[in-house]
DNA sequence: TAAAACTTGACTAATTCAGTTTAGAATGAA
DNA sequence: TTCATTCTAAACTGAATTAGTCAAGTTTTA
């Protein structure tokens, strides 16, 4: 149940971006250099965000990467999506890439205890990662889990 | 951010057994049959969680596996933690295997933006599963994500 | 005693993870 | 124009994990 050093690394990076929102573009070495991250890896991580819609970037002597979208349009749950694929412990309770469980006895019938037990499982992660925004970070801001 | 075939396997032969609490042992190839588990990878499952202590078992021909616990003391998070390791989506936000991010910029000074918002994802998730028990599963009931 | 059942450990193929390498294309300063 | 700087794209790698499989046991009891 971890969550990839891919993510890991596109949240750090983004922070630093968010940081530049509305600034000249960051450069990959600055984000890397700040951020100990390894520059090539980082590289791949950087192209998929940008893949993705979330960055733009300028090439040459004065270029780098910045958000695309002001920082309160992106929300963590976006972001991991991206790099880690859905965020349901287990296909069938996936909203964004629901897939049936093939050999699941109670599959059909729709009664599988698993599955509802995922289901809350999958709506309190979704509940707050759709729900945390680029922003939030910078104001250190902490949704609660449970009011 | 999914769970392992093994914690899927391992529940659904926890209901099986949860089902057959009480009663004599249930045996291996009976729980593969009922839940469609290639038997062999079902053994090394059940023999993990016999040496984690929740189930017993019993040699020969009127052998099998049987919960030792009642199943209202047995919750998912135990046995998923068993399978698949720690809950946390980050190593520095778990409780029972934490582990410091080496290269994390922030994790110094005890303010990481990160940090933060993965251990709300750390705590929603723990909260069900370590309040989820096996006896939830035969009574098909739904622990709510967020009242 | 022999069949039925659990026990142990090694083995494997396929995939994913974390990162590296290589080659190329755009930009702008000299 | 030329050239260093920067991003772009893709292939490549070694280690680890996943999802099983296999073989050779030991224990129990009919
Ligand atoms: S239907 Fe998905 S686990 Fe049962
Ligand atoms: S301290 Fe763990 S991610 Fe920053």
């Amino acid at each position: 149940m971890k969550f990839s050093k891919k993510s890991e690394y596109a949240l750090r990076a983004l922070i630093e971006l968010t940081g530049q929102y509305g600034q000249p573009p960051l450069q990959r070495h600055e984000i890397a250099k700040r951020q100990q991250i390894p520059i090539e890896f980082l590289e791949q991580i950087l192209l998929t965000l940008k893949n993705a819609g979330l960055l733009g970037s300028r090439r040459g002597v004065t270029g780098g990467y910045s958000l695309i979208k002001p920082p309160q349009d992106i929300t963590l749950g976006q972001v991991i999506r991206i790099l880690d694929g859905p965020l349901a412990p287990i296909g069938c309770v996936s909203k964004t890439a629901y897939q049936k469980c093939s050999d699941c006895p109670y599959s059909e019938k729709k009664n599988c205890p698993i599955q509802n037990a995922m289901l809350g499982v999958r709506n309190a992660i979704a509940d707050i990662l759709d729900n945390y925004k680029l922003s939030d970070f910078a104001s250190g801001h902490c949704k609660r889990a449970h009011a």
